[in-house]
DNA sequence: GGCACTATTCTGCATTGCGTAGTACTGTGC
DNA sequence: GCACAGTACTACGCAATGCAGAATAGTGCC
């Protein structure tokens, strides 16, 4: 566990939290995340932290071989996801409460 | 005002937010980011962003010869650095918001 | 005076994550 | 068949963080 996760790390976070809610594919993933408000995140990073994490043994993975277009590789979190996230939520949560202390004192009102 | 500072540029701004409560060399930034909280960060690290920031026109700095050892390089900010700080409070707690709110649907309870 | 130690700054170099651009494949509509 | 959209993936580059180490300026000890 070291802390240059800590600072640059948001994205792996940001994949589990998506893929904790429902299974889904890399175009499918950018997609929520740039719903959920995340809108300059690059596709390549996606795959990239998708393959970063599956290879961590994070995720399952499973294609769906749709007749209406390519095939869609989906991922899905699995034991080790599941506590990944947990650790990586508490840490970020953590953090973001720091940063916020930090920046409470900037604020004025 | 590009998308990777978001996810990368934390330390920027946690050195700006340290540097608005009153000015620093860097040592004692290092020693101010870790007190808050911070504390896996490297010096190397905040040397190299204050240069960073200095460069980009957001800090004075000024040196102070201390008797009692070597030259201290004081850092504050100008208001080109007021605003930049400004700005990326903004955008981190924007950023914070999101992913809390990613998360909220993962952490029940 | 020399040596070790601390405070302080600074400079490589390596790692790594994120982004851009481009490729490839499959199905639909013209 | 051709253009276009959905989908996956790769190669390369940039920028930020970290580690390690050097340099400089004092203090204290012998």
């Amino acid at each position: 566990m070291d802390g240059s996760q800590l600072l640059k790390g948001v994205l792996d976070l940001a994949v589990l939290a998506v893929l904790a809610e429902r299974d889904g594919y890399g175009y499918d993933v950018v997609r929520r995340l740039r719903e959920a408000g995340l809108e300059d995140v690059g596709d390549a990073s996606v795959y990239g932290t998708l393959r970063r994490l599956y290879k961590a043994g994070a995720l399952t993975s499973y294609v769906v071989a749709s007749e209406e277009g390519p095939h869609r590789k989906y991922y899905g979190l699995n034991d080790v996801g599941r506590s990944l996230l947990q650790t990586s939520a508490k840490t970020w949560t953590s953090f973001a409460a720091t940063m916020n202390d930090l920046l409470k004192e900037v604020d004025p009102g």
